[in-house]
DNA sequence: GTAAAGTGACCGACGGTCGGTCTTTCGGAA
DNA sequence: TTCCGAAAGACCGACCGTCGGTCACTTTAC
């Protein structure tokens, strides 16, 4: 096979490239390295010059999609004219429209990820997506209790629980993906938008904030989204 | 080898202890199904007559763990003359001291479980414990409700909420485990202790009590738990 | 007799290694 | 300034050991 050199960090992101298309499809522990040297048009040691082991792609792939989607919210995290809650509900409604704007390429990788031979997966991408979002989180909690405007204790702790709330509705979003497409599809449709609002709730008094303060999604969202159709 | 029959239901239990006792000793990857059969005694093809595969120990495992879990705190749960509050602070004091019973033992498992490598065994655990629990706390969160006391508008979700918020110390576990016999020890456990309790607050103001009115560790708890040696 | 329990040699796939090749880069001699 | 050669590192692909799982068969219990 023809030889072709690249830049170490134009071939690493490749790899990435690949193996996240494949793990969104196929899930991580069905994607095999050479299902993505294939992929990438590279060979098996090529692959292990850039990365350690398989595991590593995990590392890579949730680092960068937790890095890019805060690089997509700074300027509101940026915003000194925002209060803590503006800034908040500001932050929330930034990530809806990012996920509405892509809901059919969300939709069909939560097929994927939400599948239970996948919770590994499911797990990595989750706590990198805390890594990330647990400073920014921080800040505001910390700027809204510097307002006098939320009643925590300690910012940072109470940062990590609220992101970590998101997981707690795993098995109710795997459960609703089940449900589509059969009779109970409307019914598992609503029970998950009750099911978010609630946690917007729970967040709303974790904060010291009456309920309601915290809009986490809007009607029609959770709708939206999971009937959306990839392309 | 010499062939010794036994019934399904024995053996499956020897199997599945055999298992347990290796996976809290190295975690699951790192166990292969020959160090299983060679811990039992029984061959490769008598292993998988009992078990479709090597995931499914997991399954039979952690099932058997949050049975016996919950069959510790039965007549807590069953006892007509207590209140939701009382029920719940009862059985969590009732876990606590469990817990402090076999406080080595517990201990030894959570330097394994917790490492980052096993995260799988982790949310393992933790799945069917939530399975478990989940019919039990929504019991008492709708007692609760019922007596007027907790204000909660779907005891279900908020109790698959609540004990969803045991995994957002995950890393903060794991980082104490690492502190242990360093410097940081001491501020270690003090900081982990002060999140449990942090932890107890976030639960009162989900169910709408004052904060305060749970007492998910007592003094001297966490220390207790985290300095215990194995015998 | 037959159904269930148990055996262990065997298999294929997979993650990872290793010896070596090819390309790029760059300091210094001509 | 040009050219050379050697070090760096990107890349190759055959190969390896391990591991989960299968299968044809034997033994035991009822």
């Amino acid at each position: 096979m023809p030889r072709i050199v690249k830049s170490a960090d134009d071939r690493r992101n490749e790899i990435l490239d690949g193996a996240q298309a494949l793990f969104f499809e196929r899930g991580y522990e069905r994607t095999t390295v050479n299902d993505v040297i294939a992929k990438v048009g590279i060979s098996k040691g090529g692959f292990y010059h850039h990365f350690k082991a398989k595991e590593d792609l995990l590392e890579g792939i949730t680092a960068r999609l937790a890095r890019d989607a805060v690089a997509r919210v700074r300027d509101i995290l940026d915003d000194p004219a925002l209060s803590a809650l503006e800034r908040l509900n500001g932050f929330m409604a930034r990530s809806r429209s990012m996920k509405l704007a892509d809901a059919p390429k969300f939709r069909a990788a939560f097929d994927v990820v939400f599948r239970p031979e996948n919770l590994l997966l499911y797990h990595r991408i989750n706590a990198a997506s805390i890594a990330v979002m647990r400073p920014v989180l921080t800040g505001i909690i910390a700027q809204g209790k510097a307002e006098g405007a939320f009643t925590v204790a300690d910012p940072e702790v109470a940062a990590e629980i609220i992101l970590h709330l998101n997981a707690s509705s795993h098995d109710a979003v795997a459960r609703t993906i089940d449900a589509m497409g059969t009779a109970e599809e409307d019914a598992a449709i609503e029970a998950l938008d009750q099911r978010f609002q609630f946690q917007g709730i729970a967040i709303d008094r974790i904060l010291g904030l009456p309920d309601g303060s915290l809009t986490i999604v809007e009607p029609g969202f959770t709708r939206a989204v999971m009937t959306a159709r990839q392309a």
